[in-house]
This record gives C-alpha cells, sequence and structure tokens, in this order.
DNA sequence: GTCTATACGCTGATAGAC
DNA sequence: GTCTATCAGCGTATAGAC
C-alpha cells in the first residue's frame, strides 16, 4: 500500500515534469492528489523539500548502480553494457523523476544542489574512466573520451522522453539497440 | 549599433537560461539591463512576446539552415556533415537562446506554441529522411533510423552546455571531432 | 488530518508625471 | 523614454476550528 507522502510525491513528480518546478503550485499538486493545498503540509516540510528529495533519490539511485557496476569484475566493455541497461531500466521505471535530473535541478538550492552536482559529476567521472579503459584494454578504438562520454550520456539523458513517445517499444528490444547504436561506434575494427 | 530592443533580448535570453522562464521576473531582466522594470515597456509589449521571439527566432534560423542543405545536390552523408556544423556554429552563436529550444519551450502558449512544435517535428522528420537517404544509398549500414536520428539529436542538443564548459575548445576542432563521432559508427565497414 | 481563512511578498503590467 | 506609484492576482505557507 502506497503512503499518502508516496502519492505526493509521484504527483509532484508529475507535474514538475510537465510544467516545470517554478510554474508548478502546491494547489496544482493539491488538486491532482485531492485534497486542498493546506492539507499538503500535514505530510511534507515545503514545496523546495518534495523536490530536493525527488531529485536526490534519483541521483542516489544511480550512483549506487554505478557504484556496484564499477566494483564488479566486468571488463570495461560489459560494464559500459550494464551501464546502458540500467539508465533504461530507471527511464522506463521512473519516467517523471529522471526528467527532472535533465532539466529541473537549476532550482535545487543551497546544500541540495551541492550534494547534487557532487554526486553527477563523480558519476560523470566514472563512467569517463570506465571508458578509458575500454581504450587502454583495446575494445574502442582510441577516441576523444570527453566527447564519447558526452555524446553516450546526451543520448542516455533523453531516453525517458523518447521513451514515453514510443512506450508500445519493448523495452529488452530498446536495450539492444541502444547498446549496438551506442557502443558498436567505436569499437575497434 | 545594438538596438535597446535587441540588449533587453539578449540579457532575457541569458537570464531564462540561468534560471528559467518561469523564475526570472521582469525586475531580474530590467536589472540585468539597467533600467526599472515599467521602462521595458516602452520596447516590448508583454514577458511572454520577449519569450516567444526568443524561441521561433532560434527554431527558424534551424528551419532556413536546414532548407538550404536539403535542397543542395550534396550526397546525403555531405548533408549530414553540413548539419552537424550548423549545430555547432548555432551553440557557438546564440549559447543563450539555443539553451530555451531544449529546456524551456514548454512554457510557449497558444500559436507560439503550435508553430514552434511544428516547425521541430518538420526538422526532425527531414533530419531522418537524409538519413534514411545514407542507408539506401550506401553510405550507413541499415540501422534503426529512429534511434539513430534520436541519437545524433540528443548530442547536438547538448552542445552549447558542453561548449559553455570548455570555451577553450577551437570550434573547428570541435566540429570535427563531432563529425567523426556522430557518423563514423553508422558508417558501412 | 482535513478543512477554511488568511497573511503577506512577489508577479506582470499600467497610469501618469517629467 | 524613463521614472515612481500602484494595482490585482497568485505564490507559499501558517493558524486554528472541526
Amino acid at each position: 500500500m502506497k503512503s499518502k507522502r508516496e502519492n505526493i510525491k509521484e504527483c509532484a513528480a508529475r507535474l514538475f515534469r510537465q510544467k516545470g518546478y517554478k510554474a508548478t503550485s502546491m494547489r496544482d499538486i493539491a488538486q491532482e492528489v485531492g485534497v486542498e493545498a493546506a492539507s499538503l503540509y500535514n505530510h511534507i516540510k515545503s514545496k523546495h523539500e518534495l523536490f530536493q528529495e525527488l531529485l536526490l533519490q534519483m541521483a542516489n539511485l544511480f550512483t549506487k548502480g554505478m557504484n556496484e557496476i564499477n566494483d564488479s569484475s566486468y571488463t570495461p566493455l560489459i560494464k559500459l553494457e550494464k551501464l546502458i541497461s540500467m539508465h533504461v531500466k530507471f527511464a522506463v521505471e521512473y519516467t517523471d523523476s529522471i526528467s527532472l535530473i535533465t532539466h529541473e535541478w537549476v532550482h535545487l538550492e543551497g546544500n541540495s544542489l551541492e550534494e547534487f552536482t557532487e554526486l553527477r559529476d563523480s558519476y560523470e567521472k566514472k563512467f569517463e574512466d570506465i571508458i578509458k579503459d575500454c581504450i587502454d584494454q583495446g575494445f574502442f578504438s582510441p577516441v576523444n573520451t570527453e566527447i564519447a562520454l558526452f555524446s553516450i550520456l546526451s543520448t542516455l539523458r533523453w531516453l525517458y522522453s523518447w521513451y514515453s513517445k514510443k512506450n508500445d517499444i519493448n523495452p529488452v528490444e530498446l536495450e539492444k539497440e541502444f547498446i549496438h547504436c551506442l557502443l558498436d561506434g567505436l569499437k575497434k575494427k
């Protein structure tokens, strides 16, 4: 059974995604939940708390997934495949919250902004290191790792929007296509 | 000499990018320009007019560029290279306004929203058709054109943010790297 | 826990003096 | 064209009855 608080968070995520954080009012959220705005404050402290919780939860999920994959004994190439698979999985499972990571994080304030950007930067660094390993170990031809990272991450970040347009697509199929499309171009011939 | 109106638009674009459209107030813009908020209304009709002008201007630039390239007699592969080159050029030249295209267009209203999405959809369709031509004429191996389009466009859409982080990079070099990175993976071996 | 009532700051925009 | 003064409306959030 979903708690009232969980329900509020889901409604908020949906609206934040559709209209943006700043353009979504507490009255909007209340209407979506089916109560008056004042009642929301029995379950949450503020609008911003709601927002930062959504964002940091996602950032922590990605960090946890990255650490598990990175600490494994897979080859770096397999690690990249696992990472892509994780992004596809999250895009399907958390379509709304995940959109906030790409678009709305600028509205974070204070500690939560700092925490978020640290998690993100550290994630990106680990991702790039794995690409470097792929080159060092002869899986990839030598490319500009920064551009390769940037290109892969950009595509993965837009996955959620693309998936919501075409949700007739089988996630397993999607994953296969993406691994092929993002990695095969980098491989040594 | 820059008109006052042009100056207001530039200041607004910078702030819309940094804080988002909804979070930027007319008083913010006025401060950046160096006047009182009321004075802005001698040059513009409303905040939204300012916003939609910035967005539609960029959308029309892209459409114009696409049409010129598409109507040329280049091979589809060269057309793609020209398109990437155009994206790099615009990302360098219009860094602020271009960010609005990716992030802030949801705040468009009425006719301007309709006009914008039509321009964007038509742009994407033409882009995909060129990719299809590349496959048909044997430049690319047969791939899922939708995913290829999506992957290329996602990367190009993030160019501006990446470029603002690393503006020590030579745009000409950048262009070469991107053409290599985005197209070589698709080519027939 | 939910409601109604309300505080009060900030918003986009206008009126009218200079 | 720019300013000061001002408006009506909406924003988040709280107080207190039930």
